[in-house]
DNA sequence: AATATGTTCAACCGCCATGAC
DNA sequence: CGTCATGGCGGTTGAACATAT
């Protein structure tokens, strides 16, 4: 709480509100700032009428009543972009919501949260762990791109594609992150790159997947940073898709198309068709990565 | 229907950086 | 240079709601 040292004054000696806000000082705070201007938080809560900090009402207006915030469920590119620049910087909410328009940190450190770290404990694994961004970037990030009408790589890739990409759109930033040049890759195949509209249609499209051994299904980290991205495809698009568990429903033939190795196939029907065991997924995951 | 458990997300807290004096 | 006020950030909490038993 700021203010606590120093001047005594009126508005400190007042009882101050705390908890939900109610109508009646959400239209006050709007009907200020709309005189007077976003800032000097505590003159506002000093003269506005408020009984609240300045924090709070500053709080209030950035995570609530701006106007650009944006409502409703994060699309997959806004997801997909969660995960990827959560992986390049860490914990870095605001940061990362410089690159989601109308995105607060607040929401975006949410869904971390709720969403993504939740997985990583049914997973047993450190959310922060390279472990988890694995298997994140192997099972999660597809699906998310699938999910997205991109990407469909028309640009020249980004050295640092994020750091100049804060005027796109989030679809303009996944196409760009999703250089497939830069970011994808795998370890057995150095001169074999998987393009972002390969990955979507794996099935019809004219990769040219070349046959590996089981064991070169390997996802390697990026140095770059960039994504490193294993072939393992879903069919499904209900929200389960989100989630870090692979694939249940796709066919024998996207994957096949795909380039899924009968390694990760076996593992998923060892899985077993109706729920998935959580351990033995991490088993499966850390026999996967080496 | 009642209760327990899990999930979500708005709001708060404490710390830190910055700038004014 | 030290003190103080302020704003910003990331971590955490808890009420409301949803789902399971």
């Amino acid at each position: 709480m700021s203010g606590k040292r120093g001047s005594s004054n009126q508005h400190e000696d007042m009882e101050l509100r705390r908890g939900p806000w109610t109508l009646e000082e959400d239209t006050l705070l709007v009907h200020y700032i709309a005189f007077h201007g976003e800032g000097r938080w505590n003159l506002l809560a000093r003269c506005s009428g408020l009984k609240r900090t300045g924090k709070s009402c500053r709080l209030r207006w950035l995570n609530y009543l701006k106007p650009d915030i944006k409502r409703g469920n994060l699309s997959p590119e806004e997801k997909f972009l969660i995960l990827e620049l959560q992986s390049k910087w860490g914990n870095r909410w605001s940061r990362i919501a410089q690159y989601l328009p109308g995105r607060t940190d607040n929401e975006i450190k949410n869904y971390w949260r709720t969403q993504v770290q939740k997985q990583a404990r049914q997973l047993k694994i450190a959310a922060d762990s390279t472990v988890f961004r694995d298997a994140v970037r192997c099972y999660w990030t597809p699906r998310l791109l699938e999910q997205t009408s991109c990407p469909q790589p028309t640009q020249t890739p980004h050295a640092d594609t994020a750091a100049t990409a804060i005027d796109h759109s989030p679809r303009d930033l996944v196409q760009e992150l999703f250089q497939p040049s830069t970011h994808c890759r795998f370890e057995s195949r150095s001169s074999y790159e998987l393009s972002g509209a390969e990955v979507r249609n794996p099935s019809t499209s004219s990769a040219q997947v070349p046959d590996l051994p089981e064991s070169s299904w390997k996802p390697v980290v990026d140095e770059l940073g960039g994504i490193v991205f294993s072939p393992f495809h879903s069919g499904s698009s209900d929200d389960n898709a989100y989630s870090l568990l692979p694939p249940m429903t796709a066919s024998a033939d996207s994957y096949a198309a795909s380039g899924c190795s009968t390694t990760y196939n076996n593992c998923m029907n060892s899985v077993g068709d109706s729920l998935w065991s959580m351990d033995e997924l991490y088993g499966m995951l850390k026999t996967w990565m080496g």
